[in-house]
RNA sequence: CGCGGGGUAGAGCAGUCUGGUAGCUCGUCGGGCUCAUAACCCGGAGGUCGUUGGUUCAAAUCCUUCCCCCGCAACCA
């Protein structure tokens, strides 16, 4: 394969406040595709991703969760990381904006624009809330009040530092209009120009101090760099870029990026990074791609709603190359898309089980058959082969000006196209009647070829898409023949190869009606055990806990709580002191000779200054509250089990 | 009149820029075949292309009225 030189791809950041769901998921596979592809056409590819982390939020959710924000992040940034390895992504570099290289690489490119004077000291005003302690723009309060609590916010000003963006907008405007290309798909450029550009740009707000989890401004104490120079940098940063010239090889090589990012960022990918980088005298990125999003039903997708799919539970119930060829062959290519559990399963059995899988069964079922799994091709051409071999040799083309587009899931149809008509060209030849005939030997031994160099063809495309589905098939085959330069033409899958004799089923169907019946039971269960650290215990688990029969002797209130009562209970060979938060359901007096159950290993406490030496069981609901007791007296400190 | 996107067969989408018999996949109905994972192949049914009015020989496609859905509205990562 020849060189085509240098292709950078990225995605976005993922931001590292939760756990990742099948639509942060998608933007990993669909730039997956494009990576593998592009490297498949001989392009010297780069591909990153990585985890934005700094930020008043991570702040906060460290702080619920008890740990340091370093821990929180270090912990959801190996989770995302391998939720995309789990999607057998082949990312280069993973980047965190937590790296010190990275937040130093930053420092200089926020000191060199401060001294150029594209960025300066000014003041951020906003509304303010004291209880919240948090910043609102005029548009994000609710009735004039904080969004958050309801209350009535203050005006405050916060000394920030700001970057010029109007210097450059009309630089950008003319950059964006002479190269049509620049924001994907088009649709977005309109938007981009009408609502934000044209009408002018305030500068925007580089920096914080309400917070310090973040890259501190080296030159002053106190503020932190803002999201957008920290996290956008990491384009840059990743390869070695230094902002006083002195960048590595990496980044003259291969900048400027593609960046694969999701529609709702497009704006800071398409006017405030291009911004920064005319600022800094660097090349603007080739390609800012935004993607749709994908939904759940005809929703978004949100934890309040419950209704979140996580790639790694449809990867338990179907695979990692059907949960891909979901995500890149349902993608509409400008509009969002839905995904369902149903339309997983429908989506699976008609192409990757039915068109697919059998298309494959079905063919090595018979090369197995009629020639002992040998490849063979004796030339016997029939007219009706043409049309076979013309579309097998044209896909590769089609499914590159598709990929060229990003157009992903246009490109597995053309691929699924030639699929079909391989089916076909089995109806049209039925090989089954040729092997009827000993003297059409020759005849069924080119039919076979043709399907199998068929398969191959779309096996080695395929790879890109299903990296998995397409190793297997070749496998299935035996061929060397795997890379482009194999299927520029018809006719490369080696003879006298022997194929598998006992191919795996590449896709099993899947009933519809049965898997959403168990995956029904499935996602009760949760809900009856909402905690769910209360895992099964194992019978020893439970005679670790010690319980006996005892009866109360003496029992007092509290003298410091109006809630307690505390307990002498006989347990036959000891007397103990107990204390209980009863006193709302039961009267000391009521309770001097009742036999109750007491657990009498457990670890002895000081409730409110009173000691406690056990604890008697109880039923409750709510308020409502019920001592258990034996049915029929027993003996004082007979064994509970 | 804030900006942008969308409303096409039961479902999901293409077609709209560059008017000219309304297309694809799934589902459904009928037929064929038996190599294969109840699969594959062929054929049929199903749409007044959200609504109103207009331009034109001709409109899903251009202009216009109204209705409905979604995103954004600037520091939200």
């Amino acid at each position: 394969m020849e060189n085509k030189g240098p292709y950078y791809l990225t995605t976005a950041i993922a931001y590292t406040s939760g756990r990742p769901h099948i639509g942060n998921t998608y933007e990993i596979i669909l730039s997956d595709a494009i990576a593998r592809f592009k490297r498949a056409q001989g392009y010297d590819v780069f591909f990153q991703t990585g985890t934005d982390e700094h930020g008043i939020k991570i702040e906060e959710k460290a702080k619920e969760a008890g740990v340091s924000p370093q821990e929180f992040v270090d912990e959801i940034s190996k989770k995302i990381r391998s939720n995309w390895d789990l999607m057998n992504t082949s990312y280069d570099y993973f980047i965190r904006t937590t790296d010190e290289d990275h937040m130093k690489r930053v420092q200089r490119i926020f000191k060199k624009l401060y001294e150029q004077g594209d960025i300066y000291k000014g003041e951020y005003e906003g509304w303010y809330c004291t209880p919240c302690e948090s910043f609102w723009t005029e548009s994000q309060l609710v009735d004039g009040k904080c969004p958050d609590c309801g209350r009535p916010v203050q005006k405050a000003k916060e000394e920030a530092y700001f970057l010029n963006l109007q210097k450059y907008a009309d630089r950008l405007i003319q950059y964006i209009e002479d190269h049509p290309d620049f924001i994907q798909p088009e649709s977005r450029k309109n938007e981009m120009l009408n609502n934000f550009l044209r009408p002018g740009l305030q500068d925007l707000c580089v920096s914080r101090t309400s917070f310090t989890w973040g890259v501190p401004v080296d030159f002053d104490p106190g503020h932190i760099v803002y999201v957008w120079i920290d996290a956008l940098s990491n384009y840059i940063t990743s390869l070695g870029y230094d902002a006083y010239g002195d960048s590595q090889e990496m980044y003259k090589k291969y900048w400027p990026a593609t960046h694969i990012i999701g529609k709702d960022i497009l704006r800071f990918h398409t006017i405030y990074w291009p911004i920064i980088l005319m600022a800094l005298g660097e090349p603007l990125p080739k390609k800012v791609f935004g993607h749709p999003w994908l939904l759940i039903g005809d929703g978004k997708m949100s934890k309040s709603k419950g209704n979140v799919i996580y790639a790694e539970d449809l990867v338990r119930h179907f695979g990692v190359d059907a949960v891909r060829y979901y995500c890149l062959h349902e993608m509409p290519f400008a509009q969002d898309g839905t995904i369902t559990w149903e339309l997983v399963v429908e989506r699976i059995n008609s192409d990757l089980a039915n068109i697919l899988g059998n298309l494959v069964s079905r063919t090595v079922a018979m090369a197995n058959k009629y020639f002992d799994g040998e490849i063979l091709n004796s030339g016997v051409v029939e007219d009706v082969d043409q049309e076979l071999i013309e579309l097998a040799q044209s896909t590769l083309t089609k499914v590159e000006a598709k990929m060229d587009e990003f157009r992903v899931g246009d490109a597995l149809d053309e691929i699924f196209a030639l699929l079909r008509r391989t089916n076909k060209y089995i109806d049209q030849t039925m090989p089954w009647a040729l092997a009827k005939e000993e003297e059409k030997k020759d005849r069924l031994a080119t039919v076979l070829y043709n399907l199998m160099e068929s398969i191959r063809i779309s096996a080695v495309l395929l790879q890109n898409f299903l990296p998995e589905t397409g190793e297997k098939i070749l496998d299935i085959l035996h061929t060397e023949k795997r890379d482009f330069d194999s299927i520029q033409s018809f006719g490369q899958l080696e003879c006298h190869i022997h194929v598998e004799k006992k191919p795996e089923v590449l896709f099993a169907r899947i009933d519809e009606k049965k898997f959403m019946e168990e995956l029904a039971k499935e996602t009760k269960k949760p809900e009856k055990k909402p905690e769910p650290n209360k895992a099964p215990i194992t019978i020893e688990d439970f005679s670790k806990v010690e319980l006996k029969v005892g009866t109360i002797v003496e029992c007092q209130k509290h003298p410091k709580a109006d809630r307690l009562l505390v307990e002498q209970i006989d347990l036959g060979d000891e007397v103990r002191q107990v204390v209980s938060g009863i006193a709302g359901t039961y009267k000391p007096e009521d309770l001097i000779g009742k036999q109750v159950v007491v657990v009498t290993n457990l670890a002895p406490a000081k409730i409110r200054g009173v000691e406690s030496n056990g604890m008697i069981l109880c039923a409750s609901q709510k308020d409502e509250l019920s001592i258990l007791s034996p049915l029929a007296e027993m003996p004082k400190g007979s064994k509970v089990s």
